[in-house]
DNA sequence: CCTGAAAATATGCGATTTCATATTAGTTTT
DNA sequence: AAAACTAATATGAAATCGCATATTTTCAGG
């Protein structure tokens, strides 16, 4: 028999065993705590998500970054406009293709997201504290592979 | 040295080694893959989560249900209301408590959740695939301790 | 090159979500 | 047993999101 995950005694719910469940809870519990303290620092968790992926990525285009950011395109679109009034990241037009747009990050964009990154990798650590260090390799390396799946 | 998670190789970026990123995209991208089945069969994502966790648990109050479905209180108020109207659901008066409602699945919300969780089922089998067994059962193992750790 | 298809981004609007707060009910303290 | 506190749910207004679609530009075939 394949489906028995949970401990073996209680005759697992629905849910509890379900990984799209368990992906989701534990990305939202986990994420909420950190958003807390971003909601803290005055910076909105969107525009905390697209500096940091805008960051690790400069000079995506639109469609681009809306993958990576995880980030439906038109909304993408309304985010970055906003962003782009506060100054905290410029769209460049690219050289032969005038359709596209490269969104960079600003100085101001810089200065807001840097004490951010450093902040949500304290709490990484945090959280990893409770798991051994093969469990957390294991965890990285196999929530890669499940992402890379889409069909 | 503890940072060392991904290939060593290449000088990993922000996002691609951060657990809160790679949960969410995980999540993402494998609910949105399961997602498009649950709108293509007419039924909104809300109502198929909130279902699911009902027939899990049925007779939950909305606060609890709310912590198990993971949407904000007010939100799922107004959802379990539709879903009232809609005869899927419905809420009875708690016995020694006239503040707490509790809800629990009807008929018609059976009928209509059945076949959606049997397809939710088929399509982790499809994405467990890719991974060994030991490698799932550590996930789930390591996913429930994390959702656990909530402060 | 002209036409039709595809890609990148933008936009309008309806629907959903959130936030703050109201309301009602139970609990505790004195 | 009144006052103050806490808990459960509801509600209204503002913000946000998502869908469908428009617009502009590039690409591919004949």
């Amino acid at each position: 028999m394949t489906l028995m995950t949970a401990s073996a005694d209680k005759p697992t719910t629905f849910v509890d065993d379900y990984l799209l469940y368990q992906l989701a809870s534990a990305s939202q519990v986990l994420s909420d705590e950190f958003h807390r303290k971003v909601k803290a620092s005055g910076t909105k968790i969107h525009v905390w998500r697209v500096l940091a992926c805008v960051v690790d990525q400069p000079g995506l285009m639109l469609t681009s970054l809306s993958k990576l950011v995880l980030y439906e395109q038109s909304r993408l679109t309304k985010i970055i406009d906003q962003m782009v009034d506060d100054g905290l990241v410029n769209k460049q037009p690219v050289a032969g293709d005038r359709r596209k747009m490269a969104i960079f990050v600003t100085a101001k964009g810089q200065d807001l997201v840097a004490p951010l990154m450093v902040s949500a990798k304290a709490h990484e650590s945090k959280v990893l504290e409770n798991l051994t260090d093969s469990e957390m390799t294991m965890l990285k390396r196999v929530l890669n592979k499940l992402c890379n799946l889409q069909t």
